[in-house]
Formats: C-alpha cells, structure tokens, sequence
DNA sequence: GAGTGGATTTCGCAT
DNA sequence: ATGCGAAGTCCACTC
C-alpha cells in the first residue's frame, strides 16, 4: 500500500457528517477516536448514567469500546471486544450504540457536539514482552533450582513484607544451608546488608554450615566488594531468563506447585 | 472562557514540532493523544519491552498515561495517576518518560514517527451513577428487607449458576416461608416458569406454606397474568432503589454482612 | 502508610 | 462453553 493513510481527521465536523464517517469506520473495521462532549448509558450486568461532559471515546478494530474523562486511569464506560455497532442521528445528536451479547450489555453514547473526529487504519505487529517480577524470579527458582546452582534443592520460601525481597531457602549441592535474597534490579548495598542479617540471624538456628546467595540481574557499584567482606555469595540472574524458565515448566506442574502458597 | 478551543491537533508534525507541541500541552496540564508509530519499555515492578508498532497513546490530565493498540480492550501499556513527564528527542524520536513513586516505575515512549497530535482541553463536570447489579439488589433486600416487603425476614441467600437468576429465602409477616427470585430487567416468562419450579420443589421440603416473590424493575406483556395463575407474587423493585439502600446502609455493616459470603 | 476486598473487573488457560 | 486464578491489575476504604 503505498498511499496508506494511517489518520483520517475530521474537525468540528457536522452531526451530521460526523455520522457518515462513524459508520465508513466501522464498516471498514477502522479504529475510531471520537473527542466530544457526551453522555453516556450502560444496561448489563449493571447500569450506570453518564450526565455529558467532554470526553475521549475509542473504538477499537475488534470491536472494544473505551469512554475516558480526562482524568483517571480507568475508562469511565467501556465495552469489551467484539461489539455489534449501530449509529444514527437523533435529535441533532450523534448516537452510537454498542451491543454484545454474553452477557446482554449495550453502551450508548450520545454526542451533541464532535470535537476531532478520526479514523484510523493502525499497523501494528511489534512483540510485546513482560519479563518476570520478582515474585516470578523466586517462582522460577523453586521450579527450576538449577537456573541458581546446580544441586540446588529448595525447602521453602517465603514472601517478605519489605518490598524488594523475596526469600528462598534450601540446601546446596554439599549440605550447607542456603539462603537466598532475590532482587529483581541491580543490588544495592542495602541488598547486601539485608542479607548479611538474614544469614546471621538463620545461622543461629540452624545446626549446618550456612550460605547466602543474592540473586540479581546486576549489582552496583562497590557492591560485589562488600559481599565478599560479608562472605555472601551473587548469582547473577536476569529476569528475562526466569520468564523463560516459567514458560518451560508446564502451566500445570507451576499451578500445583503454587496453589498452597 | 469565549474563545476556548477544546482540541488543539497537529498532523504529521516534524519531530521538533511534535516534541515542543508535547511539552506545552503537559507544562498546561492538558490532556495529549498522540498516535504514531513507537516502542514501549517499562520498568517497575516487572519489565516488558514492546517493540515498534502503530499505537494511540493517551496522556491524561492527572498525569496517567495509556498506550493503546488497535485491538484489546486493555492498554498495552501504561501508568497510573501523577506520573512526573519528561519530553526530548533523541535520534530523530520523540520520546516521553513517564514515571512515578511508589512504586517506583516508568514507562518510555519513543515514537520515530507521529501521525496525529491533539490536546484536549475538555470540561467534564457530569456526574457517574452506578446502579445495582443483580447481586447488588440482592444485598439490599438483604439489608434493608423492608424494601421488598414489611416484616419479611430474610433467612438465608444463595448465587445461583444460572445468569440472571439471584435467590434469597426467608419468612414474612404471617410466618409463610418465602422464594425470591431477583431479576435486574424486566421479567419474562422464563423468570416465572423457573421461579414456580423453585417454589414447587421448597414445597416438599419445607413444613410451612411456601410463597414465590418474583422481584423486578418490570414484567414483560403476559407475564403478569401467567404469575397469578402460578399462585406467585410481583414486587416492583427499581435498581436505582437498591442502590440507595446500599448507600444508606454504612459500608461497614455491609462488608460485615457479606464477609461470609 | 499498609492491608483488604471489590470490579460492568479483563484475560488466559484448563477442563 | 465454563470455571478458576492471576494481574505491572486499579481503586476505595479501614486500620
């Protein structure tokens, strides 16, 4: 296509005119920015009633429907995909009305003023993704303990109050007691520190030799010196491999490790 | 305000002119869409990397931000309320930081291409009313019983499978055992059918008279006369209703009542 | 400020 | 198709 036109836009547009783009762009399965002043109702699994106002409405190409204020995160009204459409004018005002059905629900927005009105034929292919958090890292290690040391075996984990850290125990390839701190960024000093304490503290209550191993995707400055002051142990862990790890593990096996948690 | 402009739109802008463009409107505190081609990063609480692609980026008024693409209900990408913005170009992009604390997370924009660029200047002032669910009007019976009927006892309630479909049982002012059946739209005759089923099968387990009280803001044509020949009774009950009922009852009574759930 | 529960949750995956 | 659990959930409200 070598003439595509990514944006077609329409200015203060008549209700009227308005009204023949809405329904070109649906027909086309274009996606639709709307910027007028609305109101809005809901019937479905609830109702609501949206007094008018200057809003953003979207429609998307799979049928999604987004009303959004000009503040907030979430959309005021809003329809999942794969909506039917219907547009007409009544009263000198633009109304669209989206359905779908399972569950029963319809949106429908009235506009009596169009601010920007555009079409658009967006290409968009680019991958999207998400690498682990740092509660997925420990899932990873527990799933797959050799991404931290070979003979790695797991006891327990647990999930700690400060942010940052999350812990795994468990016991290396010589029997020693290993405790693990899991940062997700590159650690700190207060990493370090964090678990110097952990191991001081564990190494009290445990009748073996006793191991800390901070796993990051990184370190700071400075940091790796401290360490082997403290006599800590780094794994450098990025988060990227850990989403690997998670999607090899089979949903299942993760689903059943993890449902005591 | 004589002369406001609600949508101030540029189209097809230099990079130069879209990042002096960008910068204004967030130095004005106004909402921004800009549709283009770009790449996503985020960092926070987890990573993701979202590779070049069409989208429809919003930036709102109290510093949220959502990326879009042209399909899905839910934004690819974005970021809550009162992020702080940072706008420059580098290597012939634009690029926009969004970031927050607390968590501390930002996410980065960078378009090498901008199709459309608006800011909104809208007024919304219109107020959002919810009304009730189907559970919700089952809440409010539950609290406040007299909206269905004085004296009536609620016993106990129960979430059927069915859509649709929301029971609550109880004894009225003669000690005659209650079948509610709570629908949120105008009741047909299936809601009659299954409501004497109901009614039929509590008969023989239950040693009192048995009563069926269809509740609905509305009967559909006929179903009024198919109800009295069931022996069952209507009560008018508007969602709106229940909802107030729930906004009198103190929410702290109502989460009481409902932690069990 | 942290913790808790709800949502027109939406979404994906297993059954 | 349905049900269950997770989410960068977000959000409102309690402690």
């Amino acid at each position: 296509m070598p003439n595509r036109k990514p944006t077609v836009t329409l200015e203060n547009p008549s209700v009227e005119k308005a009204e023949a783009f809405v329904k070109d762009a649906l027909s086309e399965r274009k996606a639709l920015i709307i910027i007028g002043n609305c109101s809005v109702e809901y019937r479905g699994r609830a109702s609501s009633k949206l007094e008018p106002g200057e809003r953003i409405a979207m429609i998307k190409e799979d049928g999604s429907v987004l009303v959004h204020r000009p503040s907030g995160y979430e959309p005021v009204n809003w329809q999942p995909p794969k909506c039917l459409f219907q547009t007409r004018v009544t009263e000198n005002a633009l109304q669209i009305r989206a359905v779908r059905r399972k569950p029963p629900e319809s949106v429908r927005l009235v506009f009596d003023r169009v601010y920007l009105l555009s079409a658009l034929s967006l290409v968009d292919a680019g991958e999207f993704s998400l690498y682990a958090s740092e509660e997925d890292m420990q899932k990873a290690i527990l799933i797959e303990p050799s991404i931290l040391e070979s003979e790695f075996k797991p006891i327990t984990y647990e999930k700690k109050v400060e942010p940052g850290f999350v812990d795994v125990y468990g016991i290396d390839g010589n029997g020693k007691f290993v405790v693990v701190e899991i940062k997700r960024k590159t650690a700190g000093r207060g990493a370090a520190l964090q678990l110097a304490r952990y191991v001081d503290s564990i190494r009290g209550m445990v009748n073996r030799e006793v191991r800390g191993v901070l796993v990051a995707p990184g370190l700071a400055k400075g940091v790796q010196r401290l360490l082997t002051t403290l006599g800590l142990d780094f794994k450098f862990l990025d988060p990227r491999k850990c989403a690997d790890a998670l999607k090899r593990s089979e949903t299942k096996r993760l689903a059943e490790f993890f449902k005591v948690k």
